[in-house]
DNA sequence: CCTACAGGTAGACACTTGTCTACCCAAGCA
DNA sequence: TGCTTGGGTAGACAAGTGTCTACCTGTAGG
């Protein structure tokens, strides 16, 4: 769950996997004790040891396997949810020419993105919630591992939003601040996500909203008002 | 340092601030031992049964005087900005009449806002971090408790964006969902406006711009699109 | 004046922890 | 064939832990 299978040795895998379900369900990685990941994992405390210097490198290791494993899937994701949306025969593409299709093209690709988002989260629930716990947590090395990590994705996303042409005007690099935010917000709310499984349908229609607010905004500020004002006109 | 003293106990106090010095600088509550804290407090293991069932109480203990201390002054320091910022004399007040200035005052009591909430936290960072520490922590009492906290917040600021009028339309209830955004991200900028003091002037123009950002891009997903055309033209 | 009691201490208990040294075994390779 | 070595185990150690019972002391209230 969540720990692919490139790491080689079993007793490794073993424990990395043992770490994941006791972080998710009652400590933070650093509150954990090495003899009951062991435990945990159905092996030797020593065998920690073999593979692991301490905690920071166990959970380093975790990270870069999750970042790997997700963060070119849900680029792919987003292109195919980009390509699926395509204008009526004939009419034309450019924000300029016809902004009312592409706002409606811009919301339909965020709504696809942030559902299958949502449905790679439900997945793998224990890698999200040790995430968000670490990425507050009280390792420096942690934290700042999953910063970086925070960051490509969000470098991700400004750069398909340009790519994709999500957004009139999108040229400028402040662009990525909105995609920082954008980033962190979708990791927070997957934890409510993953938590109350009565609210999702609200939760998914509120990251919508979040986004499209966010990204019409900033648009807006940067001079794009009067095309996104023919866009929302009914 | 963040425990008002309001609570009455030397020792409840002392227990208190030691344990909210070693989650800032060590690790989360839950990793923290009895013994520990009261070693930092400087009393003997046993007083810790005087005042608390268990770290959960602790916790609870803490948020519930930060809470207390925090949410009053946020709300007035909002208020103080929303009047320190008046039309030119005879200048119209309604967003129908001078939308340009209606913007320019939200953007300024956005500006305040932010600058004082930045202020409280580099005085309290040691509370600030300890809550976010919990808010995705091990335990799941601390963070109800503080989901309801930021739960709070959030209401705090919907209310006054539709009392201290700072949107168009600002009538709906999904108002709301923009405001707990707000909160979220302030929270979590928090952290970097903490750890990295070189950045601050960066943190905080990309925190009014987030802010700025989403409300606007909210109004104008609620039809004020032809008002914020005016508003944003130069 | 006595007494109740909140707040603080002391010592002891069984238990868990990280880490050390030493031993084991199978696979790969010369 | 023999040997190196990566991965795993066993046992022991001092040190730290939560929690128990028992004891002390100042202060408020009758």
């Amino acid at each position: 769950m969540g720990i692919s299978n490139t790491v080689a040795a079993k007793g490794k895998r073993l424990l990395m996997e043992a770490a994941l379900r006791l972080t998710a369900t009652t400590r933070s990685l650093s509150a954990l004790s090495l003899r009951e990941v062991a435990r945990e994992a159905g092996l030797n405390p020593n065998t920690f040891y073999r593979h692991f210097k301490n905690f920071d490198d166990l959970g380093l290791t975790i990270i870069k396997e999750m970042t790997k494993d997700i963060r070119q899937p849900l680029r792919e994701l987003r292109r195919q949810a980009a390509e699926s949306v395509l204008p009526a025969n004939g009419e034309a593409h450019s924000w300029q020419q016809n902004p009312k299709w592409n706002l409606v093209r811009s919301r339909q690709v965020t709504r696809v993105t942030v559902k299958l988002f949502f449905d790679y989260v439900e997945q793998n629930p224990n890698a999200f919630i040790l995430g968000m716990r670490e990425l507050h947590g009280a390792s420096p090395v942690l934290r700042n591992a999953l910063r970086a990590m925070m960051k490509e994705f969000s470098e991700d996303i400004a750069e398909d939003i340009k790519e994709l042409k999500l957004l009139p005007n999108s040229e400028d690099e402040s662009l990525l601040d909105i995609a920082e935010v954008i980033c962190r917000e979708m990791f927070s709310i997957s934890m409510d996500y993953i938590e109350q499984p009565e609210q999702r349908e609200q939760l998914y229609n509120n990251a919508e909203h979040m986004i499209t607010s966010l990204t019409i905004g900033h648009a807006l500020l940067r001079g794009s008002g009067q095309l996104l004002l023919q866009a929302t006109e009914s």
